[in-house]
DNA sequence: AACGATACGGAGCGCTGTTCCGCTTTGTCA
DNA sequence: TGACAAAGCGGAACAGCGCTCCGTATCGTT
C-alpha cells in the first residue's frame, strides 16, 4: 500500500476542480491550461501532474460536478424560498454543468464506450435530484405535475446545444420561458 | 464587372485545392496551415487570400471533391478491367474524400444550415455515380443486385467514423472486407 | 516598353501545449 | 523537537501553431 496523498497535493486537486469548472463556463473546455492554473493559483506544472491530459481534467471536472449538482439540489430545496426557486437555481446550476458535459464528447475523442459509462452515472445520479425537486414543486401548486425528469433534463440539455459564440441564440432565456411555461 | 482574375491566381486555388486534398488525408483536417503550403509550393499568405477562414477552404476542398469524385465514377468504369474493379477504385477514392466530410462538422462549428445544404449536394451527386457503378457490376453478374447506393455509402460512411490515430482499427480493411461480401 | 494593379512569400508576433528541474513543503522518525 | 528524504510545486524555456503585414515579383494593359 502506497502512503497517503500529502495534504498539499489534495487541497490542490481540489482546488484545479473548483477553478477548472469556472473557467471552462467563462471560456470552454478548450481554455488555455494557463487560465486554468491562473485561476487556481497554482503552477501549469501542478496541474500536469494531477491530470496528464486535458482528458483527464474535463472529466474529473465531469465527474466533480455531477457530484456538486447532485448534493446542492436537497440544500437549495431547504434553504430557498420555495421549491420553485429551489428548481430554477438547480436548473442554473445545471446549465453551467452541461459546458463541461458536452465539451466531454470532444475531450474524449477515442473511447466512446467510456463516455456511454459517464452519461449512464449522470443520468443516475441527477435524475432523481431533479425528479424530487419536481415533485416538492408540483406538491406545492407551483408548477404541474406532469412532467418527467427525463424530458426535463434532455430538452434542457438539447436547448444548450451549439455553438457558444452565436449572439443570437441564448440558451438560458428559452430555458427560463420554458420554466415558465410549467407554472400553473 | 471587375476585372477578371489573373492568371496565376487562378492556378493557385487549384494548386491549393489539390494540395489540401492531399494533406487532409495525410494528416486530417486540422493540418497546419503551413503543410498546405509547402505542400502546394506557396506562401501561407496566398492561402489566407484565397480562403480567409480554414471552414472556408474545408468547405472548397468539399466542393472539389464531390466534383472530382462524381466525374472519377465514370471514368473509372470505361477504364477498368471490371465494373466491380472499377467500383473498388472508386469506393477508394471516396473514402478519401470522408476525411474531408467528416473534418467539415467540425469545422463549420456555427452554421449547421450551411452544413446540410452541403451534405444534400453531396447526396445528390454522389448517389446516383455510386448506383450506376453498382448497376454496372450488379448487370456484369460480379455482385448482387440488391445493394441500394444510399445504405452503401451510409455504411461506408459510418465505417470510417472515430479517430484516426487508433492502432487498432482501420476503416479500409472493414471496407475491403464489406466489398467482398458483395460479391456473388 | 512601361506602369499600375494584383498577387505572392515568408519573417515576425503572439498565443498555445508541454517539459523539466531547482526550490519548497510535508510527513516521518530518531 | 529537529532534521532529512520524498513528494509536490512553480514557471522559465522550448516548440509548434495561426495570422498579419509589407517589400517584392508577376501580370495584363496601354
Amino acid at each position: 500500500m502506497p502512503p497517503r496523498k500529502r495534504a498539499d497535493a489534495v487541497r490542490n486537486e481540489q482546488t484545479l476542480l473548483a477553478a477548472a469548472a469556472e473557467v471552462f463556463v467563462r471560456s470552454g473546455v478548450d481554455a488555455p491550461i494557463r487560465e486554468i492554473a491562473a485561476e487556481a493559483g497554482v503552477g501549469m506544472g501542478t496541474i500536469y501532474r494531477h491530470f496528464p491530459t486535458r482528458a483527464d481534467l474535463v472529466v474529473a471536472v465531469y465527474r466533480h460536478q455531477v457530484e456538486a449538482c447532485a448534493s446542492a439540489g436537497p440544500s437549495l430545496l431547504s434553504t430557498s424560498d420555495s421549491p420553485f426557486s429551489a428548481l430554477r437555481a438547480w436548473i442554473d446550476l445545471f446549465v453551467d454543468f452541461l459546458v463541461t458535459k458536452h465539451g466531454l464528447a470532444g475531450a474524449m475523442q477515442s473511447d466512446s464506450s467510456g463516455f456511454e459509462a459517464l452519461h449512464g452515472y449522470f443520468l443516475d445520479r441527477l435524475g432523481p435530484v431533479c425528479e424530487s425537486l419536481l415533485r416538492a414543486a408540483a406538491e406545492a401548486g407551483e408548477i404541474r405535475g406532469d412532467v418527467r425528469p427525463y424530458e426535463l433534463m434532455r430538452g434542457i440539455g438539447n436547448l444548450c446545444i451549439g455553438r457558444d459564440d452565436d449572439e443570437r441564440y441564448d440558451p438560458r432565456r428559452l430555458i427560463s420561458l420554458l420554466l415558465d411555461g410549467l407554472r400553473l
